[in-house]
RNA sequence: GCACCGGUGGCGAAGUGGCUAACGCGCAGGUCUGCAAAACCUGUAUUCGCGGGUUCAACCCCCGCCCGGUGCUCCA
């Protein structure tokens, strides 16, 4: 089914296909590494990982670049203030990231794209950007766009910036932009600074040349999709388009997504206020990587998600059924045959499902028929109508939900471990939830053979002793479940 | 100030001009169980911020108001 996905710059759903019947050819703006990611960043990049995952989900191919925004303002600064060059301080959050998307099992983009590896594609846009009379140089060696010559600037955020000119702007400084609104394409060289060598003078990129030079290296002049956070959409973009289309007179992309912005307790999230949360301080708490990245992806990427932990303990929760279930369907053992009604409620379940996320990403919609699946199949379950031949059906169904969602299989320890890890060489032990380390206190083996120890109490009717074990086990956030077919136990 | 988005049950959150207002979590009662857990069943909004209007019919369309959020500057 074709994905219908609004698009700020037609402000209407947009069919999403390849234009060269291909591969989806897309740009989705990525980190500026200078610090550890905040789970608003994340967010972000979890929609972008539905959109690509649904695509992929109908068969289409992805050629999807990220850039990393390696040098800028606040690198700067902040290595500055380390004592170490940008190329020493910038590795670790790059590293970081990656390890952090792991954690929330983002997918990698087929191109990953460093700032400093294509400063060369930048000075060349810059030069065919002079060479148009749209760039100039002010005379401290700057580089600035001349919003003049794009007329259409403003198309995207849809600003109407020509009743803001700047008025009686008096004789030229030399040492000053034409206009106010004019944007830095490169930056002059500070003493000390770091900066490059090149023909437009030593300096360094501007914060937007960098992914016009970098989406047109990989994607060509014009591509597919565009996507980024809605804080993008101007200047950022809006840049993005006058830079790139003042050269190439083609829509630098036809396609842009925007992801709204979290809030946290209903404020907007930021370290003033003290609701300021990275992913690595949500796994020291002791959240799972599984239920922040559902929760981050519950809520369609246009509507503003309110985070708080109380939605993080209710996707924990959901989650928690989605897996009893699947387990359940997985190593259950059912009768032969097979039940049409239930793969009558499958193909409902499926077709549901996918028409939701066709609808401009409806995450939540999407949801519902997978869970109405599972309400319909637990029943058939319980009253033994569920056979064999209806395993495969249901569980076709829980893969393409996966396919998107990602959270069925239990891979949440790595990322507790990774950041426990952390934790401990960067010193913050002390940031660590208690009740976390004394879930992680017990080794699997632990736990086995507690709960053997209890399985044999129980065959002797010594239910004191198996009942103290199970509370034991609670305690340390370890949930027992006595099935048929043995005891199951997970971590809470 | 200008612009945009939203206000749906205890919480989160879909949704449509007319069918019982999805789904998840939570809570209460029941079935099952040594007791639990899991699962299932039943109940949890006669009502969709407030006031007008359009319509045979509005939560969904229009107008006004109130409240919350966001953008207009670096920001995912």
């Amino acid at each position: 089914m074709t994905l219908r996905l609004f698009n700020t710059l037609t402000g209407q759903l947009d069919e999403i296909v390849p234009s060269d019947g291909k591969a989806l050819r897309m740009y989705a703006c990525g980190p500026t590494v200078y610090d550890y990611g905040h789970i608003g960043n994340f967010r972000t990049f979890l929609q972008v990982d539905v959109l690509r995952r649904y695509l992929k989900l109908t068969g289409m191919r992805m050629l999807h670049v990220m850039n990393i925004t390696d040098v800028d303002d606040k690198i700067i600064r902040n290595a500055s203030a380390a004592g170490v060059p940008i190329g020493d301080y910038t590795p670790r959050y790059v590293d970081a990231f990656f390890e952090d998307l792991d954690s929330l099992r983002v997918e990698r983009p087929e191109q990953v794209a460093r700032a400093t590896e294509h400063i060369a594609q930048m000075v060349s846009l810059i030069q065919k950007l002079a060479e148009a009379g749209a760039a100039y140089k002010t005379d401290d060696g700057s580089w600035y766009f001349r919003l003049k010559a794009f007329p259409e600037y403003g198309k995207l955020s849809k600003k109407d910036l020509s009743g803001m000119e700047d008025g009686a702007r008096v004789d030229v400084d030399e040492y000053e932009k034409d206009s106010a609104r004019d944007f830095a394409l490169w930056k002059a060289a500070k003493p000390g600074e770091t900066a490059w060598d090149t023909p437009i003078g030593r300096g360094r990129p501007g914060w937007h040349i960098e992914c016009s030079a970098m989406a047109m290296e990989y994607l060509g002049e014009s591509f597919d999709l565009h996507a980024g956070g809605e804080d993008l959409m101007f200047p950022h973009h809006e840049n993005e388009i006058a830079q790139s289309e003042t050269v190439t007179h083609k829509p630098l992309a036809r396609h842009w997504m925007h992801v709204r912005f979290l809030l946290v307790d209903g404020r907007k999230m930021s370290k003033s206020e003290g609701n300021f949360y990275t992913l690595r301080d949500l796994l020291l708490k002791g959240y799972k990587a599984s239920a922040i990245r559902l929760a981050l992806i519950s809520v369609p990427y246009r509507h503003q998600l309110n985070f708080t932990f109380d939605g993080l303990t209710e996707a924990t929760n959901a989650i928690d059924r989605l897996r009893t279930f699947h387990q359940r369907v997985t190593k259950g053992s059912f009768p032969a045959g097979s039940n049409p009604a239930l793969q009558a409620a499958a193909g409902k379940a499926r077709t549901e499902y996918m028409a939701a996320l066709a609808n401009d990403l409806n995450t939540a919609e999407a949801r519902a028929p997978i869970f109405d699946l599972i309400r319909t199949a637990n029943t058939a379950i319980d009253q033994g109508q569920f056979l064999a031949g209806d395993r495969d059906a249901i569980l076709a169904v829980l893969a393409d939900f996966d396919a998107v969602f990602d959270v069925l299989e239990d891979r949440d320890d790595e990322p507790t471990r990774r950041a426990l890890a952390w934790a401990e060489q960067s010193g913050r032990m002390a940031e660590v939830a208690p009740e976390l380390l004394a879930r992680q206190s017990l080794t699997d083996e632990a736990i086995d053979a507690l709960v053997a120890e209890r399985t044999l109490a129980k065959r002797q009717r010594n239910f004191a002793r198996a009942d103290q074990i199970r509370n034991e086990l609670a305690e340390k956030g370890i949930v027992l479940e006595d099935a048929k077919d043995g005891v199951r136990w997970k971590r809470k």
